[in-house]
DNA sequence: TCGGCCGGTTACTCTCCAGTAACCGAACTA
DNA sequence: TAGTTCGGTTACTGGAGAGTAACCGGCCGA
């Protein structure tokens, strides 16, 4: 079946972040792409330079993504405990809803790539930088910066966890037992 | 420089061992390694059957070093407080002294293929298994469990940001920010 | 009703790389 | 000193997959 020009190219992004998401970059070739989208290849070049940029603006788009969830979510709560709460939320809903999205940022064969990499490493740091304020403790930076990425690394291996092999869980219930956790460590965080 | 067999295979899996973890699976070539070795192909194949044998074994590998280390560490401490630190001191020295074998276990690109994936999780959920008598709470296992893999998910976490891209830092110190947010943590988790 | 636009296909090329067959030469050994 | 062992090399095969050239046919406007 014809479809227009920006018809196609939406149903591509969304056939290849599948695709992506379920094999890995490598492991996908633009044929099982395309064969997936119900075209020849030709169809995908036509939309897209090459592989690796199809593979960027995806890993761009799904980090755009998280990172917007986190902010809208985070920036509406006031105090530290709900913030962290809040945000923890906005991270697993982001998991359970999006979960290609998830798989491709992080399951990875993204952080092989030193361009991919850099991509996943601002997602990263920018969730790390939103987390900073939020411990309240008189500490170095670099103290404030790994306890920071050390929430990022709760997130993300949590998610690996509850989320692995398609299980299914309740973002809700896990934001909250990850946040008192999260919360609680941070509040005891003494003093340099 | 010729070499005896034995030793010629141990140079050559401390050479796969760099390779791999410098570029990655894919983007290593067998050839690569050869040549880092100062060798030919054919001699690679003599003592390893393919590329996919010869990543698994190294998988195995640091996945055993990784997961002796921490139990090695985890048993000689008493209480839960002394072992938390004590087992994130363990992980965030294996990460320091043995940066290659923790860039080839959470590189990653290790994570993508189903069977190398599988190797990798053992090492998580080993680790995660040694967590969970920690938590001292009356909780649920789902709940248990998650909160373990929040544990490593911070180790994992935190040794990215410290270590990544070659930077230098402490391990010792860096497991006293993180026990200490960690232990925190754990204490404050209330009874579901 | 005819021409050209456009979404599509068929059928390639070219390169890279895992894996191999066949051969080589130094040293030990009988 | 002839023969065998063994660590090594050169030079290939085979297949996979990125990317492309050339062609096709329905539909739309004139």
């Amino acid at each position: 079946m014809r479809l227009s020009a920006p018809a196609r190219r939406e149903q591509l992004i969304q056939t290849a972040l599948a695709v992506f998401a379920e094999k890995g970059y490598h492991e996908a070739s633009m044929n099982d792409i395309a064969d997936a989208a119900g075209v020849t290849k030709p169809v995908l070049y036509q939309h897209f330079e090459s592989k690796r940029e199809l593979y960027l603006a995806l890993l761009d788009e799904c980090g755009r993504r998280l990172t917007d969830t986190l902010t809208a979510a985070t920036t509406e709560a006031e105090d530290g405990r709900s913030q962290t709460e809040v945000g923890f939320r906005a991270y697993f809903r982001f998991v359970h809803d999006d979960f290609d999205a998830f798989r491709l940022l992080f399951g990875s064969g993204a952080r092989r790539d030193e361009e991919f990499a850099a991509t996943v490493r601002k997602v990263v740091d920018r969730s790390a930088e939103a987390i900073v304020p939020l411990i309240a403790a008189d500490i170095s930076d670099e103290h404030r910066r790994a306890l920071a990425h050390a929430l990022t690394g709760i997130a993300e291996g949590v998610s690996r966890h509850v989320a692995g092999g398609g299980k299914q869980f309740d973002p809700d219930t896990v934001a909250k037992w990850v946040g008192e956790l999260a919360w609680g460590g941070l509040r005891s965080v003494r003093r340099d």
